[in-house]
DNA sequence: CATAAAAGTGACTTTTTTATCCCTATGGGG
DNA sequence: CCCCATAGGGATAAAAAAGTCACTTTTATG
């Protein structure tokens, strides 16, 4: 039995496990954003997340919790944290890309849908 | 300038956009479905899905809206209808076999973390 | 004539998720 | 001294999503 066939009898539990890693409204951003650099949540404030820190603590402590992202503490003060992507979360962004490339088609099929 | 790096200067709008289509509890669930054969709503609520109605019916409208499904009605009685993945729809279901392999990397290193 | 099958929806409740607000701690600059 | 930046959390409110219930339509079956 091949690959997919496997899954489909096991009744997608990898794709349901990785979809629940993944949601929640600031969580791919989140990944987005330390992928381009922006690895301090202030940065990431700063920048076009219009999120809560709050929320945004919430949001970082999962996805490490799920090995996305590890947390490097500088213990300075003030203080200095930074997230970074583990391999796991390379691996993520890679198929970020391929959801990107998706919804350029989703994109272009609404403007010809006009 | 290539596609990635114009993407990010575009503000990830494709993959928000991709991300927006899909985001919904039964969402990719009922791709997933359709995608194994599973056509009609009756069919869906049989298999593992526990979803009601309603809301299946709420984000089967909204896949359609987006253009990942479409609906063909044989106008029979009692009623029949089936939902069929579009183009988009299959280009999506490649997609969702990466995160699933993404998935299936995420239970490993759960499983090697216990 | 009551019931089942099938798809669908309006009105409503519950649950889940996000957001808001205020508090902690610490050292430096004015 | 007071305020700033910086990271973080508790309590609570607001918003969004999902779920529940009751109803419709039409034909065939017992």
């Amino acid at each position: 039995m091949n690959t997919k066939a496997r899954a489909i009898e096991e009744k997608i539990c990898p794709l349901e496990f990785a979809v629940n890693a993944i949601s929640g409204k600031w969580k791919i951003p989140i990944v987005w954003q330390i992928n381009q650099g922006h690895k301090r949540p202030s940065e990431m404030l700063k920048g076009i997340m219009k999120v809560d820190r709050r929320v945004l603590n919430q949001q970082l402590k999962e996805l490490e919790q799920d090995g996305v992202l590890y947390k490097v503490n500088y213990n300075e003060l003030p203080p200095k944290v930074e997230y970074h992507l583990t391999s796991l979360g390379e691996q993520l962004v890679e198929v970020l890309w391929k959801l990107n490339a998706w919804g350029e088609t989703l994109l272009k099929q609404k403007e010809t849908n006009k």
